[in-house]
RNA sequence: CGCGGGAUGGAGCAGUCUGGAAGCUCGUCGGGCUCAUAACCCGAAGGUCGCAGGUUCAAAUCCUGCUCCCGCAA
């Protein structure tokens, strides 16, 4: 089929080139404008545009793909699909009625769960077990149309935002592939979303990383686990940014059978205020939460390389009792 | 030229302001102690102090240029 090809980050990227392997012509690629970024505001393509370079199709970099040149211009690829993946801009209705077979979106959640920009890490962040990715025929709302495949994965553990997010680009990748043979084959079926049943997600921002020590040992661990390897979860040491980039619930056995090997000075149970060190051994930081303690096993602190936390002990005094957060 | 931190044996750091013998916490190797150990004791190896120039009797340290890494901002 002749396609034109949305997307804009490297969770795109696997779809397009599984698009291309499956024999589809691809006739143009849209994604969004470069812009400055990193150090030195060096311009940078988006990793859809690279992928497309590099198999030597065009690429078109509307400001507003709501513009009427911008409408016309795609207008004029004929496409029988278009196909979008996070692509970052909301589509109006000229175009999602443009293409004969109109336009599929592949988007990382179960849906109609996690409607929105970020359902990958948000399902890691709220600890789900379960996630996966649809597709579906785009109407005007925000993921609102209508589903024709869903595939599900089971997260793992230790699975962070980066790991599902590769894990759900490739699932994507195969489903977009087969979502389109059936709609070419006229097989595709078109099951409308319990619209009862939809939940939004927000935009991830980087203030959304900093650490609320009044939260459980639990939730702090799993933002740490969505937020990496971005924007990451932080929180503060003597006025510098200390990124944790893994952490561990200390179960509350071992914290009790860390008592008794090593029994608080008299006076008792004291409790610490939550965001204090409670307790720093050769190769673990332990911090006093809201509800029980997070072991702090991986770190950065600010202009420094991320370390695990035993290198991170050698060259850094920090002693129990010290807090963590703004000052 | 957006702001800032950094580069020192294998790891993480101190030393740089106030030039003058390479340090600390570990790791590695050898030995000792021990029922035993990631514990403890003794000893050893291992470094172009990011790169290139300059100043000086003397540069990790002062001056100039460059490379790489990182935090913030966008």
């Amino acid at each position: 089929m002749k396609i034109i090809f949305m997307g804009t980050p490297d969770f795109s990227v696997g779809t397009l080139e599984a698009l291309l392997a499956a024999g589809h012509e691809v006739t143009l690629a849209v994604t969004q404008p470069d812009k400055p970024k990193g150090r030195g505001k060096a311009m940078q393509f988006s990793a859809v545009k690279e992928a497309a370079l590099a198999h030597e199709i065009e690429v078109y970099q509307p400001k507003r793909v709501r513009e009427e040149a911008c409408i016309e211009y795609l207008r004029g690829y004929e496409a029988d699909i278009i196909v979008v993946v996070a692509f970052g801009q909301i589509l109006p209705k000229e175009i999602l009625e443009m293409p004969r077979y109109g336009c599929v979106n592949v988007h990382a959640s179960l849906l109609p769960k996690y409607r929105g920009a970020a359902p990958i890490q948000w399902a890691v962040i709220n600890g789900e077990t379960v996630t996966g990715v649809t597709t579906m025929r785009m109407d005007e709302g925000l993921d609102t149309g209508d589903m024709i495949l869903k595939e599900e994965v089971t997260l793992a553990p230790e699975e962070t935002g980066g790991s599902l997010f590769e894990r759900l680009a490739t699932v994507g990748a195969s489903l977009c592939v087969k979502t389109l043979e059936a709609i070419e084959k006229g097989t595709a079926v078109y099951t409308p979303q319990d619209h009862t049943l939809a939940t939004h997600t927000t935009i991830i921002k980087k203030q959304l990383g900093e650490i609320d020590w009044q939260k459980s040992a639990q939730e702090i661990e799993r933002l740490t686990r969505g937020l990496n390897p971005w924007p990451s979860a932080y929180t503060y040491l003597n006025g510098k940014t200390l990124k944790i980039w893994r952490a561990s619930v200390v179960g509350q056995e071992e914290a009790d059978k860390e008592r008794l090997v090593q029994p608080q000075e008299p006076g008792g149970a004291k409790q610490m205020e939550p965001g204090c060190i409670v307790e720093v051994t050769k190769e673990s930081i332990d911090v006093q939460t809201g509800q029980g303690r997070l072991r702090l096993l991986e770190v950065q602190l600010e202009g420094k390389k991320r370390m695990c936390a035993d290198a991170f002990l050698r060259g850094f005094q920090i002693e129990a009792g010290c807090r963590l957060g703004k000052e």
